[in-house]
DNA sequence: GCCGGTTGCGTCAACGTTGACGTAGGAGGA
DNA sequence: TCCTCCTACGTCAACGTTGACGCAACCGGC
């Protein structure tokens, strides 16, 4: 069993010699394609059962017509994070189903990592590609893209044409937190986002703009605070809000990390109950927590489907002018989000 | 840019044309071999730009003597899982750093569904797999290790031999819990665990019985739980030992939902600050929680890199004995591991 | 008997690349 | 001067598979 490995794989040539055909019988009988008698298809099957034989699928996307690999690549910021190996989740089992395997990738919002994964990916050839593009310009998705490669934008839409992409309802899911906010009498509603170089977080503040102006509340540019890479940021800049001398009566939080270490300093403060959270994104156990938090919940595993869906639609010469599906998010109500300003 | 897909990738013998050299210089220039000219290497190299050609990794590993397809193909259970998603991006980490790319596929604790992924895996020509197996006989799997292809396995130890893995300190790390519990003064410690086919369920199983040994408690049937496949069955089985006339005063779960499930139930009681808590497996936010979850912490990224680095030298050769790696977890106390039986 | 069509195979070359090997020309040594 | 060695290429075949095509045998119809 030891010196297994060093033992050669078999070929349709080993076949072809034990069942006494050509090689082009036996890629008939393995393809199932017609052309062969019933009782060549059997000696066949048995010469390649016995053999162990399996076929060699990079060697058959050589020499195909089609040159398809069977195979797509998913090129994420982190697969580690929960939004996005659910999405990872979802695509794969689309792709399960036509047969087709996931080569997978983690960014690290890093454009020049990106780019050395498309190469990579591009190296095996593979059918089509769903990305998150990292932030800043996307020269090397533009490139890839424009050599041919079928290409799915997720989360975030693409700088350059021609490309499909899936995202949420980021702007009026944001601004319809912010209209709950106020309409529970809020006029002090801070707005916490991401790196304002993510399109999501533009998105966020531009609806969390349009909530305000839609409430008739004025814009407190003190209460908004960016660019909070992490949740050691977004507590330092809630400790910041908090200590202000007019220190807002809810928080919109953009983005998950933010809520996470907003709701860290609530709780330090003992705050959580006094003034009120909504944030973007859902999160484990957000509904055990006292008060559960309300959020935005994206559609996650819908993204990942239509993601899928039309990748693979591309992938099979579906020509029509390019897409931009949007997949709606919904405010879940938990409790944090339903608090009324303190009356002191 | 719209008929860009009907471009034929150029190849070898392109660039060969355009810089009036073979095609095998072509080769040497592109992998960096020497017997190429400095005046050729130019030549070449902008050909190649212009062309804008990009090496075919699968022609490539077809015809090289050492096959290798710079891919390996991870295979967990659900990748969507948090434990699962880190894991892989650890094992992805570490596998960039060779330039090989990761195939990933969710077996949902399926043999069926695992055994055809390992198939498709094998029909690419995978260097090597990283698999969780799925419960009961591991035949796909031990057919594939004895063709000769290097395999780890992680969380769960192969039911085969010549077979690397690596797991956590299910057994001693479940016994310290347990000890702990039993320090503070609970005698009836309940245990409520996963599916007994899993073999981290039946480790974390001994771990509480040698626990009570050690405490010189007895073991009491009723207070033990099994086969809670998810958060619900968990909750009904919390509700069920409350609900015995000598009810536990701790609880053991011995997996993530499950400690989520009984954590769920004690909450709706109000009793999550006089019953005890211990859960197997960190999860987000259970510091968050009130009073904080205190569980087992295993070291995943730890897990990930050794299965990787394993994998890797496997690939390149290594042929000493199979190896059972064990990377340690540990007791994260936050509070609700840290209660003492109620006096009533 | 001849013709056209179908069935059931086989032969050959090619997919893009690289290993084995060949060779022309120059350098260097005896 | 000749022989050897090295450098810098080129030629050829092969990796495992499949598309294009060929061809013999058989069928049915007239």
């Amino acid at each position: 069993m030891d010196q297994a490995g060093e033992r050669r794989e078999p070929t349709m040539r080993d076949v072809a010699a034990l069942a006494k055909v050509s090689t082009k019988t036996v890629s008939r009988v393995i393809n199932g394609l017609p052309g062969a008698g019933q009782e060549v298809v059997d000696r066949v099957r048995a010469a390649a059962r016995t053999l162990g034989y399996r076929p060699n699928l990079t060697a058959s996307s050589l020499r195909r017509s089609d040159r398809r690999s069977a195979t797509i690549g998913v090129l994420f910021e982190d697969l580690s994070n929960p939004f996005d190996s659910a999405l990872l989740r979802a695509v794969e089992d689309r792709a399960r189903q036509g047969g087709v395997l996931v080569l997978a990738g983690s960014s690290e919002d890093d454009r020049t990592l990106q780019g050395e994964l498309l190469v990579s990916l591009a190296a095996r050839r593979v059918d089509g590609v769903v990305v998150m593009a990292a932030g800043g310009h996307q020269d090397a998705l533009q490139q890839e893209r424009e050599r041919g490669t079928p290409m799915v934008l997720v989360d975030r839409p693409p700088t350059f044409g021609s490309t499909d992409c899936v995202t949420t309802t980021n702007r009026d899911s944001s601004r319809e937190a912010v209209l709950q906010l106020a309409a529970l009498g809020h006029r002090d509603i801070a707005f916490l986002g991401d790196r304002r170089t993510l399109w999501t977080s533009q998105e966020r503040y531009t609806g969390y703009l349009e909530g305000l102006a839609q409430a008739g509340l004025t814009l407190r540019e003190e209460l908004v605070r960016t660019d909070l890479h992490g949740a050691d940021l977004a507590e330092t800049a809630t400790n910041t809000l908090l200590d202000l001398d007019r220190p807002p009566t809810a928080l919109f939080t953009a983005q998950n990390l933010v809520t996470v270490g907003s709701m860290r300093v609530l709780r330090a403060r003992g705050l959580q109950r006094r003034i009120a959270l909504i944030g973007f994104d859902d999160f484990p156990l957000a509904d055990m927590l006292e008060p559960g938090i309300t959020v935005v919940r994206q559609d996650v595993p819908g993204i990942g489907r239509k993601a899928a869906e039309l990748i693979f639609a591309r992938i099979d010469g579906d020509t029509s002018p390019p897409v931009h599906a949007v997949v709606p998010a919904a405010l879940v109500r938990r409790g944090s989000g339903e608090i009324a300003p303190s009356a002191d």
